[in-house]
DNA sequence: CTCTTTATTGCATTTTCTGCAATAATCTCT
DNA sequence: AGAGATTATTGCAGAAAATGCAATAAAGAG
């Protein structure tokens, strides 16, 4: 039984007359009568008892008319969704992300993906550094990354989502919160939270480079897990630490003060990276709708 | 798109190798691609991306693979159901029944039959005499009776199913309640209930042949729509009414006494009656059932 | 009983499918 | 970076099948 066979049943199931279903086929009458005797022989099973003046189904046939339509709406189905995942309305995109930052800007493209295209799952990975995310992209296991890099690899497009300023987030009791603008310098016998070292992290080199540049070195005093967790110990008293203005942009606690760095010479961005000769389509219009959600930074 | 670019499009994704995928098929490679290469362009999507080293799915692809098994499925879904009509197990029986007492037999045949054979649905449509149903059976609108008939029509198979006796329903406080047999020439000067005269109903005929003999016209009271309403009028005791053993042992209605009728010659016959020729294994299944929860009477 | 209708069969043709051999492309290993 | 090996693709020829026309047969309608 193959899908010839099962058009030419439905034809002749409805019109229950072999002329006028070959005239449905666009056929001749002899290959639908041959058609239908292959696919009775071959079922073990009479579909049709049929003379000159009458053909009508079997009961065999009538159980036979629904599943036949099913195989043919299956059919359907089938060409209907890799059409639609051809033109990137369905699909698989997994992002990688890295940072505080990037976690509010896949949450805003979360949020509008969900809502404008409900045809595809975006699997989100969240990574603790940045650098991992780039590997995962070149190696293509995931289609999206987002973070800051210093080095972009070759066949790898970036877009920039955002120049973000350097800030220090400071406890509220501290004799500097409140201020808008400051200079490391300030800061020299502060104590300082900072994520982990890992070689890569553009965050981590602009701090070293800014306190030794102040001519210090900083009194790293904990190390955290991640930005959140830092800003907690600052809201907490436990020391400062600098951090980006997208993360005080989102985060709304008394305890915490955050004030801009003007001696960080330029912003640091925040991009999206992804692979240049990337092929799926769904990939595409997540790109697309990101254009709309997270605009290019200046 | 047809099964056979299906069938090729799954082994190629299971195997993600055009070679391998080829054996399994038992066919050489170049079919296989182009096959696949077809089935690309009809859909205007490309399905894998390959170079003579890797073979993996794209995006699309991925997502016609569950489409794919689905229409496999729905080919093996047919095939088998197509099958189980073909060998009985599944399908839509129609039986005609007139009277009281095939009430009784097919309401066990149906019981009976939505057990032992879950696959067929059994339409029943009670009439309100029997030789319309076996008119029904000749027309082919139903595809067995159960009545009783004096003339069966050629091309007509039947089976007795019950030699019933004839018996007399009488009130409680009629004056010969409690007997167990008794002769008609005693009730010539009873009321009576009866069903509405029609032409070949084989009960009703009974009743004018026993009371001519005996010698006496009947004085019909009331005429009941259906035996089950003429017992009811018997218990409410507005007179007493012919019927048959079946109905006698079907009824328990304190109000009500059954007495056999000695001289009614010869017990009537209830039959089930098809076509000579018919061909719908589902109907051959629930004879043979039938054979089984209905006997044949001696 | 004849005529008409219509499914089926015979046969020739065309189309499609399949396989072998050769080619090209790309990945891997040195 | 280059040589080699693997494997998808293409060309071409043969085989299989599907299709259509014409003829046949069978069954109902008048």
């Amino acid at each position: 039984m193959d899908s010839k066979d099962v058009r030419t049943f439905l034809a002749v199931a409805e019109e229950l007359h072999f002329g006028r279903a070959a005239e449905r086929l666009h056929m001749a009458q002899p290959p639908v009568s041959r058609t239908i005797r292959a696919l009775e022989d071959e079922l073990g099973v009479a579909l049709f008892k049929r003379d000159t003046r009458n053909v009508q189904l079997t009961n065999a046939g009538q159980e036979l008319v629904q599943p036949a339509r099913d195989i043919m709406e299956a059919f359907r189905r089938a060409t209907r969704i890799v059409q639609a995942a051809g033109r990137g309305e369905t699909g698989l995109v997994r992002i990688a992300y890295a940072g505080a930052s990037t976690q509010v800007m896949v949450g805003r493209l979360a949020r509008e993906s969900r809502e404008a295209l409900p045809g595809i799952v975006l699997e989100l990975q969240s990574q603790n550094f940045a650098q991992p995310a780039m590997a995962r992209v070149l190696t293509g296991e995931v289609d999206i990354a987002l973070g800051r890099w210093d080095h972009i690899p070759a066949g790898v497009v970036t877009r920039v989502l955002a120049s973000e300023n350097l800030v220090l987030a400071v406890p509220a009791n501290h004799r500097l919160a409140g201020a808008t603008e400051c200079s490391i310098t300030d800061f020299s016998e502060e104590h300082f939270i900072t994520l982990a070292p890992h070689p890569g992290s553009v965050l981590g080199d602009r701090f070293r480079k800014l306190c030794h540049s102040a001519g210090f070195e900083p009194d790293v005093v904990q190390i955290a897990p991640d930005t959140w967790t830092a800003i907690s110990l600052v809201s907490a008293g436990v020391g400062c630490s600098l951090t980006v203005s997208t993360v005080a942009n989102n985060v709304n606690d008394p305890n915490v003060s955050f004030i801009t760095v003007t001696d960080a010479s330029e912003p640091v961005a925040l991009c999206m990276a992804w692979l240049e000769n990337q092929e799926n389509a769904a990939v595409d219009t997540i790109l697309k709708l990101s254009e709309e959600i997270l605009p290019t930074a200046s």
